[in-house]
RNA sequence: GCCGAAGUAGCUCAGCUGGUAGAGCUACUGAUUUGUAAUCAGUAGGUCGGGGGUUCGAUUCCCUCCUUCGGCUCCA
């Protein structure tokens, strides 16, 4: 007999060999329906595998995450098995399952697929699907497996086996599909009822770009048929959110052929929200004794030779112009521009930290094919300043930059975000990264000890820090589930040196500042585009760039419509007057729709008592006020952002 | 940059196998003077993404370029 231990804590006998399936049976015929997989110690385990010992176990239900892995990965081998009956010949990359479905790349020669064989391959997942085959595990000798592959000719398949053991290899089959795989998998093929195949892709083999390049078909799949309904109603509702769909609805921005790819043009609602944001940037900054400088766009090639960005970044930056025999750069970043600044004059330890900031506008050369709405861009306006410090500054400092990161999250109520710390890999030492061993570990043991003291959660991430020095990047996500770094925080101690920045310090000796990138609010293109998806358009108040709508019930309430619009734009109110002969209610579903959060319904009740009827978008009536009333409270709501 | 798909009026979309395009909303004009999510009527609006080719004739077929979308790679 064995013990299983349950997350409860209760504790059950078996007989040894008993399944994490006989233990869901134990408890009840329909918690064992819907059990996919189970965590054994620690590991996730198909249902069915026999446990031999004394086990903690967790099973796994479609509602956790791995209990869908699970049934996400034997769905991918489900559309190999059809692939396979479909195309006989295919070869088999890698099919694991991911956040949302499952993908399984596969080479079909020269072949194509096509929308119909897609929709036909669904079909088949279907038809085996139905068939009921149970998912075997085998453990596989090595020789054994090389040779199976090599009879089938699968050169993916017989790569990924050079870096297994003996002993640690196994095969998973389902009706006349054999797979190398280390699952888990869930019990039979019949538990996936609803299949839909999303999209093909290229995908390169083992991401590296100088393989080949596989075809990924996307796919997911669901216990239940009204769940897959849910699904593609999820993916509608992520479209109204995106923000390409809502900057255009709301006229934030566009895109024009005519002036080019990844260069947006902010219309007025787009500029007036920007200008919101800089009044927020520049107040902050202010008050934590930042000073504003101002740069050009453009500067000579020897400004990027120095800051030392040309070698590792001359391919993402625009193409040179060239003027009397010197190479002139769009720039991709202010920072060297900023140490300029810094070096113009003379520096004393009294003069630290400076802390130079800047709306810089920089050019970036995206690949044509990494362009995103306003998410990847190839002209951006950074919310960027420079912070140099000496050593003894720089903690508190750098503390100083995560807490404003952590107050304008708060204004925005942005919750899902995750703090990214990237370091350096020491193999890639005067390849990707300066070489300047010791630097890299003091400055990142500093980074370190600052983020463990302000008791931030983060993720610490190897090799993938800036050529100059150690990072902290907010990831946060798009509506439809793309990762970006929104803000970031970076450790600058290598272009100093390059620089020759130095200040005097107390025994009048020179010192190398250490330097601080940070951008808190991001790019303007970036912050905005999120904003739109996090607020789905519904900005608010205090950013809205239309805040108030005045909708007279009829042209004969023109006049006092005007003197209601002009008393609030003397507050500094973006406010606007429908003065179309409209019906209120057309009036009122028109600003619905353009999200202003106030609309002032005024008639004959409001003109004669100098009031207004309130409604608050996408909540209705809220009343009359007077319009004295309204202003003092208005005011009040955006006051402490203005 | 690579793989795949798409591009018809300002927006959302229709247009069978080649015979030079249509709806709704928007805009404009007129009527209506309206009390909390769509008043009615009329008018205007398109070299069918650009260029080339095949054809008597191309939005439709072919080539090419541009742009966008889904991924991959990249991301200071």
């Amino acid at each position: 007999m064995i013990n299983i231990t349950l997350p409860d804590g209760s504790v059950r006998q078996y007989e040894a060999g008993a399944s994490a399936y006989d233990v869901a049976m134990s408890i009840s015929p329909g918690l064992a329906k819907a059990v996919l997989s189970a965590e054994v110690n620690g590991q996730v385990w198909d249902l069915t595998r026999p446990i031999t010992t004394d086990a903690n176990i967790k099973l796994l239900k479609w509602e956790d995450e791995w209990g869908k892995k699970t049934f996400w990965h034997s769905s991918a081998h489900l559309m190999a098995e059809a692939l396979e009956a479909m195309f006989p010949g295919v070869k088999l990359g890698i099919g694991p399952p991911i956040d949302e479905g499952f993908y399984y790349d596969i080479d079909l020669g020269d072949r194509k697929l096509t929308e119909e064989e897609l929709t036909a391959l669904e079909a088949k997942m279907k038809e085996l699907a139905a068939k009921d085959s149970k998912f075997i595990r085998k453990d596989v000798g090595k020789t054994d497996a090389v040779k199976y592959f090599t009879d089938k000719a699968d050169p993916y398949k017989l790569e990924l086996l050079e870096g297994l053991q003996d002993g640690e290899i196994t095969f998973y089959e389902q009706g006349n599909f054999v797979d190398l795989c280390r699952g888990p998998h869930i019990p039979s093929t019949s538990y996936i009822k609803a299949v839909k195949l999303l999209s093909i892709a290229g995908a390169y083999w083992r991401g590296d770009e100088k393989n080949k390049q596989l075809t990924r078909i996307y796919g997911v799949t669901f216990p239940k048929q009204n769940q897959l309904d849910e699904y593609v109603a999820l993916l509608e509702e992520r479209k109204k959110r995106d923000h390409r769909t809502l900057g255009r609805e709301l006229e934030i921005f566009t895109f024009d052929d005519e002036v080019g790819p990844g260069l947006p043009l902010w219309l007025p609602k787009g500029a007036a929200i920007i200008e919101k944001l800089e009044a927020l940037a520049k107040k902050n900054e202010n008050d934590q004794g930042y000073v504003r400088v101002k740069t050009p766009h453009i500067a000579k090639e020897a400004l990027y030779i120095r800051s030392g960005h040309l070698p590792y970044y001359a391919e993402s930056m625009f193409p040179p112009m060239e003027l009397d025999g010197t190479k002139y750069y769009l720039k991709a970043m202010n920072c060297p521009h900023h140490h300029k600044i810094f070096g113009a004059l003379p520096k004393s330890y009294r003069d630290m930290p400076l802390r130079l900031a800047e709306y810089g506008t920089c050019y970036r050369y995206e690949q044509s094919g990494e362009l995103f709405g306003l998410m990847r861009v190839r002209s951006l306006q950074m919310n960027d300043a420079h912070i140099y410090c000496t050593k003894e500054q720089f903690e508190e400092e750098f503390m100083k930059v995560n807490d404003l990161y952590v107050k304008y999250f708060k204004i925005f109520g942005i919750e899902k975000y995750s703090m990214r710390f990237s370091t350096h890999a020491p193999a890639k030492l005067g390849a990707k990264y300066i070489d300047n061993p010791t630097l890299w570990k003091e400055t990142e043991t500093m980074v370190r000890n600052v983020l463990v003291k302000s008791g931030l959660p983060f993720v610490e991430v190897a090799d993938e820090a800036a050529f100059y020095g150690p990072k902290i990047d907010i990831q946060v996500w798009s509506a439809i589930g793309k990762e970006f770094t929104l803000a970031t925080n970076q450790v600058d101690f290598a272009q100093a040196e390059r620089f020759d920045l130095w200040f005097t310090n107390e025994k009048n000796e020179k010192e190398r500042p250490l330097i601080i990138h940070r951008a808190p609010l991001s790019t303007h293109e970036r912050f905005i585009g999120f904003l739109l998806e996090h607020y789905a358009g519904k900005f608010p108040v205090w950013l809205a760039p239309e805040q108030i709508a005045i909708l007279p019930i009829s042209d004969k309430f023109l006049d006092y419509g005007k003197e209601v619009r002009d008393e609030l734009k003397k507050h500094g109110l973006a406010v606007t007057l429908d003065e179309r002969p409209e019906k209120i209610g057309k009036k009122i579903r028109d600003t619905e729709i353009r999200k202003v959060p106030y609309m002032l319904v005024i008639g004959e009740k409001e003109m004669n008592d100098r009031a207004v009827a309130v409604r608050r978008q996408g909540q209705g009536d809220q009343g009359v006020k007077s319009l004295e009333n309204f202003v003092y409270d208005i005011l009040q709501e955006v006051a402490e952002y203005r």
